[in-house]
DNA sequence: ACAAGTCTGTTGTTTTTACAACAGAAAAGA
DNA sequence: TCTTTTCTGTTGTAAAAACAACAGACTTGT
C-alpha cells in the first residue's frame, strides 16, 4: 500500500493531508487497491457494489450495450475522480453498467461505513476526509453535467465543438490531445462514427480547427 | 422554520431523525428557507453559490438557454432532491446554467461548511445527517445518470420509450403522469417538439402507448 | 361569456444523420 | 519484413430530425 502514498498525494481526496496520515487513513477506511490492464473489466453490469472507489491511475470507461450492441460510454473516469457513488445508499440496486479498464488502471476501494460513520479511534483527519470526499463526489457530479451539455447539443458539428472546446479550456490550451480514438469519441458522443468523422473534416476544411491523429488544435474564430 | 419540519421529515435527508432534533440541527446548520412562486428565478447563470439547497416543495428546472435561444433543460429536480452540490469545492466558479421553479417551490438553504465541519456543540445527529447528505448527492447523481441514458439513446422514439418506460418504473405502474408539458419534455430530451409530438402518436397509433394530456400509459409488448 | 393567449397535433420541405461499404494508412503481431 | 488487423476518411443512399407554418383544443384572465 505504502506504494501507493505518492499516487494518493495527488489526488483531490488526500489534498491537505500529510504522507503519514494518508497510510493510517488508509487502514481507518479498509482501503484496498487493485490494478487492472487495459480492457478489464473493473465491475460488470448487474454486480451488487458496497464499495466506493478511486481512480488513482489510468482511465476508466463507464459504458453500457444496449439491446441492439450499440455501445454507449456514459463517461469516462480519470485520475482522481470517483466512481460508485450512485450506490452508496442502501436500496440502490445492482450496476446498470460496465466499467472497464481503458488502460492500465489502479483503483482504489473504500468502505463506504467507515467514510460516512465516525472514526472510532478519533481519527484526528476524518474531518478533512469527509470534506475531500465531498468534493470528489462534487466534482464527479460536474462531470456528468459537462457531459449532459455536450449531449444536449443537437446536432453532431454542435456536440462535436461543445466537447473540443470544453476540453481546451480544460487543458488550458488550444492545442490539446484527447484519450477517444474516434470509435470511442463516437460513443461518447452518442453518434455515428463515419457521419462524426465526415463533421471532422468539413471542419478542418472550413479552417475552424486542424487535428492529426488524437491531436487537436482549435483555431480563433 | 417550525411549519416546515412535516415536510421536511419526509426527505431523504432528515431521515431516521425525531422531530425534536430536526429543528436543533437546522439551525447547526443555519439553514434559511425561501419561497418561490412559479417561473420564478432561484438562481441565475453567473451568480455565486455558497449554499447546499434542498428542494422542501415544489418541482424546480436546472435550465440553460444557448446562443441561438434553444432551451434546455438540463435536470428537474422533485421533493427531496438536492442542489448546487456541484458548486462547494473552493475553486469552483459562477452558476452555468439558471435555476428556475417550475411550480411554487420551498427550498431549504445549508451552510456547506457547517456539514463538513464536526459540530462545535457535538450535535449527536451529525454523523446521520452527513451520511444522509451522502445518500442525497447519490441520489443527484443517479438522476444525472439516468438523465444521461436518455439522451445517449440515438432517435427521438427511443428517447421518448427510455424517459417514459423509466418514468412507469419509478411510479410503479404502466399508467402514470409526468410533469412536463410537450415543450418541456422536447427541451428536456433536446428534440425538436413537433417531431417528438409527431412521434408519439406514431407510438400510439401503433398501439404501444396511449396518452391524454400528461397522463400516459404503456402497453405490454 | 368572451377574448387572448397557449398548447398540441399535423403536414410538407429541407437538412442532417445513420447505415453500409470500401480503400488507404497506421499499428500490431508473427 | 511481411501479414493481419485495426483505424480513419470517404462516398452514396435511405431514414430521421429539424424547421416552419397552421388549425383546432384547451386555458387563462377579464
Amino acid at each position: 500500500m505504502e506504494k501507493y502514498i505518492s499516487l494518493l498525494k495527488k489526488i483531490k481526496l488526500f489534498s491537505l493531508i500529510g504522507d503519514d496520515d494518508i497510510l493510517s487513513m488508509l487502514n481507518c477506511l479498509n482501503a484496498t487497491v487493485r490494478e487492472y490492464s487495459k480492457g478489464e473489466y473493473v465491475f460488470r453490469q448487474g454486480e451488487y457494489i458496497r464499495n466506493l472507489m478511486i481512480l488513482a491511475e489510468g482511465r476508466l470507461h463507464i459504458q453500457k450495450e444496449d439491446y441492439w450492441g450499440n455501445l454507449n460510454i456514459l463517461n469516462e473516469i480519470r485520475i482522481g475522480e470517483m466512481f460508485g457513488e450512485a450506490y452508496i445508499t442502501p436500496d440502490s440496486g445492482t450496476l446498470i453498467s460496465d466499467v472497464i479498464a481503458a488502460e492500465t488502471s489502479t483503483v482504489l476501494f473504500f468502505d463506504m461505513e467507515r467514510i460516512l460513520t465516525v472514526c472510532p479511534s478519533a481519527c484526528p483527519f476524518h474531518t478533512r476526509l469527509v470534506k475531500n470526499m465531498f468534493y470528489a463526489i462534487s466534482d464527479k457530479n460536474k462531470s456528468l453535467v459537462r457531459k449532459l451539455g455536450y449531449m444536449s447539443q443537437r446536432s453532431t458539428r454542435e456536440k462535436l465543438l461543445s466537447y473540443l472546446s470544453d476540453e481546451a479550456k480544460r487543458q488550458n490550451s488550444g492545442s490539446f490531445s484527447i484519450s477517444f480514438n474516434r470509435q470511442q469519441l463516437a460513443d461518447f458522443l452518442s453518434v455515428d462514427r463515419s457521419a462524426m468523422s465526415n463533421e471532422l473534416c468539413k471542419l478542418r476544411n472550413e479552417g475552424m480547427l486542424d487535428f492529426h491523429k488524437n491531436e487537436f488544435v482549435l483555431y480563433e474564430v
